[in-house]
RNA sequence: GCGGGUGUGGCGGAACGGUAGACGCGGCGGACUCAAAAUCCGCUUCUGGCGACAGAGUGUCGGUUCGAGUCCGACCACCCGCACCA
């Protein structure tokens, strides 16, 4: 099967592009905006790609899952609406323009023609009039209409901020964006940098972002969680320790701690080297500046590397303790504290932080322990390489002697509180979103900047700012920036001369409200009230693990900040949400160490491989997610051309849960092929019989036929349900062996009916994994037409059918099975304890015990226990 | 370190607390064929037995239960996320 392509007696090369016609030509997948019917709706979406020019398995195995849910939920009476479209800005487009002179317009849509037409190949219900690009001037112009909106909500600020520099994409990153150190697109060590940047105020709903995790329980919980660990909520105290003496006009320093009961372990304080005490120390001391110097070298990632490494140094100026009078602290900068998590300044308690502990034994400072564990004395109690942080009895600490921690913390809050020193306050982990990017190819920022004036939007009347399309990308930086005339403007409020906003939104902001403009696309607004008060929330979102936080949380955050400023009025933009697992393979080298394409090599009977072309062995690698440096990749368009995209979709679903990783082998999509091959001979063999009324009796094989019929209704529907659709694949495996297995009985009473009726559920059943089969196998069956099977209903199983004329009930001794006996569904308990007890094997059992209990589960199992 | 998840045949995986291994892949044997491909039929957890059967078996150890892959506790391994978060 490697070189030739199977000469197959279904012919899906013909077949697959009749089909996708024909649905197109009926508007089978077209829903409307605002429907007039009354049927209930049901939003499929998938996360639209990003058009990189080709589709890989990835995208096949995620928009292969949303159609089954689409055509499913389609023939079960719901008004679907299935949209795609096209996440166009970001970088590689730019990079395109860079290298290679071509627009990054005309890249990007060259690339979703040819996405586009990929996607058409796999037969996927979607309603393509509702697709658009977010680099269409036609959408990002409503996107600067809905920032216009917001900043005048209050929900933008512009601030001057430490930010995330990726020195090689030249722009800012978000701190979401920073993985390990590290831009998540360049890879590169991100630097730490001041600008001037927009920020959407996310952090305005953080409580309520935290608090909407607990409704969404169509969600895996493991996403809630990690969403839950970023918005990353915590309860303590802030208060300010007075400086011995101010320093630069600065007399105090606020301090964020969970542990107010502790504070009579003080022994330091410590804070960030981008903290202003510690910038003024280095005024004043030059070995400090060395320090910050030092720290801003090593940025995040040497630090990360270095983690264990805790280092600081003392500005030897002094603060005073909040409670003790008189008493005062050494202030030290220290690396480990965060100028981003709480207020960039902490007080150490060595003796019940384990990193304070290990900060003061490096440094010899005092280590006073003042929580006293449970049951320990506290005359002998000391710490030692360890700090306790556990719950205790509260020592050394004056007026929280005796407490507990939880009513230590409560009296020093309500202490400093009292003295104007502090309060009680939940501190959050999550940062305000910086969506300025210094780019081209992205939504422009609709702001003028005047002197005058300050930032003035851009009015509403003058939407969208569109790119410029003569831009120079052969300087590095902003090509926006650097453009001759286009940042030059008047400014819309008093007139003078002015200067546009030459940062572009980030493009996690182009992705967060997509859906909702899916409900109408060619609304004047943003979007239309009535459109999507009925289509959403999106009942079923399928995507990537990988979007857990960035993506999922960004847009979790717009509907709230659309709601709040009249676009939408739901707080939560997808009710349902579906991670699929990534799609591996193994991977290659040759000899001299080359990675070599799946398609290079051939797979010997003994499990080794070697070159098609030179013959030489190959050493086959891990099975692991598909890459192009790995090149273990599989182009779906060669998949499809050989196979057809039924072949794709059916394997996709068959390999295992779609949620875990799966592996993608010649073997498998082979065997989905030879299975596509099979059910249209399947079809072909009854499409012979002739349709006729119901017949007056049926064989006790017809009759079981029936029953297998209506049992694999009741199992596929149930597995689709639960997203189980390598079980659902399994169903219509068994029922093709009992429809095949028919073939026997073919000449008695009722079998022909059966048979047809088994035929004609079946393409229904496969109708939402392989479309263009089921269309075909219905037109054999019904030559003269009868509609498309994507019009169909859902079948329904007979209930009669389904429950079993005899029950086969296993038969345990002690819990051991010794036996099965088959009993009429109607069996008196007796009568069924008596049979078990008589079959042989059982009876042997039994043999010279005493029954002591005799258990019986209706319809399923016998179990004596003896003595 | 913290949090979460997963451990079932050669492989992917099934299994409301009730006949473990459905279904597929791979493998073995057979039919058809001059032959091959395709197709069809059968076998395929391990051990013993010609066989009927018997014993063992869902990462390890224990517990609950008439009965545990499933529930509870401890542990081991792997995977993922977060990570100096005060």
């Amino acid at each position: 099967m490697n070189d030739a392509a199977p000469r197959p007696r279904y012919d899906f090369a013909a077949a697959e592009p009749r089909w996708q016609a024909e649905w197109d030509r009926r508007g089978c997948f077209a829903a409307a905006d605002v429907p007039a019917g009354n049927k209930p709706k049901y939003y499929v979406l998938e996360m639209f790609p990003y058009p990189s020019g080709k589709i890989h398995m990835g995208h096949v195995r995620n928009y292969t899952l949303g159609d089954v849910v689409a055509r499913y939920k389609r023939a079960r009476g719901f008004d679907v609406m299935h949209p795609m479209g096209w996440d166009a800005f970001g970088l590689p487009a730019e990079n395109a323009a860079r290298e290679r002179g071509v627009h990054p317009g005309k890249w990007t849509y060259d690339n979703i023609a040819a996405m586009r037409a990929e996607l058409k190949r796999m037969g996927l219900s979607l309603d393509w009039a509702r697709e658009f690009a977010t680099c269409d001037a036609a959408y990002y112009g409503k996107q600067q209409k809905l920032f216009l909106d917001m900043l005048a909500a209050g929900l933008v600020e512009r601030k001057e901020s430490w930010v995330n520099w990726d020195p090689v994409d030249g722009t800012v990153l978000a701190n979401e964006q920073v993985i390990d150190g590290r831009g998540w697109r360049s890879g590169a060590l991100v630097e730490k940098k001041k600008l001037s940047q927009w920020f959407l105020s996310i952090t305005k709903y953080a409580e309520e972002l935290l608090a909407g995790l607990d409704g969404l329980d169509r969600w895996p919980e493991r996403v809630k969680l990690m969403q839950a660990n970023w918005i990353g909520r915590s309860e303590g105290a802030r208060l300010r320790f007075a400086m011995a003496e101010p320093v630069d006009g600065i007399a105090d320093v606020e301090v964020f701690t969970t542990r107010p009961d502790t504070l009579f372990g003080m022994s330091f304080l410590a804070v960030a080297p981008e903290h202003p005490l510690a910038v003024a120390a280095a005024a004043r001391d030059p070995k400090v500046a060395e320090f910050l110097a030092e720290a801003r070298r090593m940025g995040t990632s040497e630090a990360a590397i270095e983690a264990a490494e805790k280092k600081g140094i003392d500005t030897g100026l002094l603060v005073r303790h909040p409670f003790i009078q008189g008493a005062t602290f050494p202030v030290w900068v220290a690396n480990f504290v965060l100028m981003e998590y709480g207020t960039g300044a902490l007080f150490g308690c060595p003796a019940h932080d384990a990193r304070d502990l290990e900060f003061a034994r490096k440094y010899a400072l005092p280590v006073l322990p003042v929580v006293l564990p449970k049951g320990a004395d506290a005359a002998h109690f000391a710490i030692g390489a360890e700090a306790f942080t556990d719950d205790g009895t509260v020592i050394n600490s004056d007026f929280l002697n005796g407490l507990d921690v939880v009513a230590a913390k409560r009296a020093a809050i309500a202490r400093l509180e009292a003295d104007g020193a502090g309060q009680g306050v939940v501190n959050w982990r999550l940062r305000d979103w910086g969506v300025s990017r210094q780019r081209y190819w992205g939504c422009p920022i609709p702001v003028i900047h005047c002197e005058a004036c300050g930032i003035v939007p851009v009015p509403a009347t003058e939407l969208p700012v569109k790119l410029p399309e003569d831009v120079d990308f052969s300087r590095p930086g902003n090509p926006l920036d650097h453009h001759p005339t286009w940042k030059h403007v008047t400014c819309p409020s008093c007139g003078a001369a002015a200067r546009r906003e030459t940062d572009t939104f980030d493009t996690f902001v182009d992705s967060s409200w997509y859906f909702a403009r899916f409900c109408s696309p060619g609304a004047e607004a943003p979007t239309d009230r009535k459109a999507v008060d009925h289509w959403l929330p999106v009942d079923q979102y399928i995507g990537g693990i990988e979007h857990a936080i960035l993506h999922l949380l960004y847009s979790r955050f717009f509907s709230r900040a659309m709601t709040a400023t009249g676009h939408l009025s739901v707080a939560e933009p997808f009710a349902g949400l579906f991670t699929q697992g990534m799609v591996l393979h193994e991977s290659y080298r040759g000899a001299d160490g080359r990675w070599l394409y799946p398609d290079e090599v051939d797979h010997e009977a003994d499990g080794s491989a070697r070159h098609r072309e030179t013959g030489e062995a190959v050493t086959v690698g891990r099975v692991e997610a598909m890459s192009k440096s790995k090149r273990n990749t599989v182009d779906p368009g060669a998949i499809i051309e050989r196979f057809g995209a039924d072949t794709a979709r059916w394997f996709i679903l068959s390999d295992n849960p779609p949620d875990r990783e799966m592996e993608w082998t010649e073997s498998g999509v082979n065997g989905a092929f030879r299975f596509t091959q099979r059910l249209y001979r399947l079809a072909e063999a009854v499409a012979e019989i002739a349709p006729g009324d119901v017949p007056e009796t049926f064989s006790p094989a017809a009759r079981s036929l029936r029953q297998a019929t209506h049992r694999t209704i009741a199992g596929v529907t149930e597995a689709l349900d639960s997203f189980a659709f390598n079980v659902a694949v399994a169903r219509i495996h068994e029922f093709a062996n009992v429809l095949a297995d028919a073939e026997r009985h073919a000449a008695e009473p009722g079998m022909g009916w059966a048979r047809r009726e088994a035929a004609e559920v079946v393409t229904r059943l496969v109708a939402p994994m392989i479309p263009h089969l089921a269309e075909e196998m219905r037109h054999l069956l019904f030559p003269a037409g009868s509609g498309l099977v994507a019009e169909q209903d859902w079948p329904v199983a007979d209930s009669a059918l389904v429950a079993a004329d005899r029950l086969t009930i296993a038969v345990q001794v002690l819990g051991k099975l010794r036996g099965t006996i088959s009993v009429a569904p109607d069996a008196a308990e007796s009568d069924i304890l008596a049979a078990a007890a008589a079959e042989p094997n059982v009876a042997r059992s039994l043999e010279g015990k005493r029954i002591v209990k005799r258990i019986y589960v209706p319809g399923r199992i016998v179990n004596f226990v003896v003595a």
